[in-house]
DNA sequence: TTAAATTATTTAGGTAGGTAAATAAATTGG
DNA sequence: CCAATTTATTTACCTACCTAAATAATTTAA
């Protein structure tokens, strides 16, 4: 990249991803089927016209990793009145399985946060919600 | 994402990422094409290895970035008295056509970082250090 | 009421990252 | 000297993002 700051930011980026992928890698699952997962989780049943929109992300990027996740057991669709909706749920294996690789990955979150102040958390937030806004 | 500011992130890389290839789009370029043109135009030509250990990613994704960028012309390979090394370098066309697609990715870079000030530029510098180290 | 437009999802195919294992050349040690 | 190890690159295959275009169901408007 021309600019150090923006090859600064890609390499932290493969970095965390990375990191995230060897903490979830126990648990048979990779770190974007794990962001579907914790959103099922908090938010309850959700379409996947739900799900792309609140993870900012492509429809078809998310039909791709929700397949895989019901092909590994972790979640189900239903069809609701509209025929064309697919609504995507945590399955029971899903919702049991959840909390030791909730608890994993909070650890490795908290591991990194420890290399920054609660002060540099809060001015990265800040600085983040620049780029784009 | 668990946490917010991981999730912030995330976001926002993949929101430069499409920015920049939204740049580079008028040129015939991705961005880790460009990322590699880049290289090659700074350092000189430069072993596989040599590459992808400054990028800081796996091999594999320098040889197919590699390859593609030589099936369209922008560089080419030689071999050194270590025939197992492949050396690559701008063709003509990759050096001639360098500079005005460096000045559209500089002024994509300034336009982000007007978003910012100095000082955030700085500490977002010095934030992302910390996290790897 | 039905043709046109919109919406939800999928399919197809491209870039960009990863791991594991293969190959070929160079280096090292007994 | 040559067998074993190391190094450079590639191949094969997976996740994860993208765009463009197809399909099917729903909504809108003439």
């Amino acid at each position: 990249m021309l600019n150090e700051l923006f090859h600064m930011f890609f390499q932290q980026n493969r970095y965390l991803v990375n990191k995230l992928n060897e903490v979830l890698k126990p648990h048979g699952l990779f770190s974007s089927q794990w962001t579907i997962l914790f959103l099922l989780h908090q938010d309850g049943p959700m379409s996947l016209t739900a799900i792309w929109k609140y993870l900012n992300v492509e429809a078809p990027t998310v039909t791709r990793t929700v397949n895989r996740l019901e092909t590994l057991g972790w979640v189900e669709r239903q069809y609701g009145m509209d025929k064309r909706e697919k609504i995507i749920s945590l399955t029971k294996k899903g919702l049991e399985q959840f909390p030791p690789i909730a608890a994993s990955v909070r650890s490795f979150e908290q591991e990194i946060e420890k290399k920054l102040s609660q002060q540099d958390q809060e001015l990265l937030k800040g600085i983040l919600k620049k780029i784009e806004g």
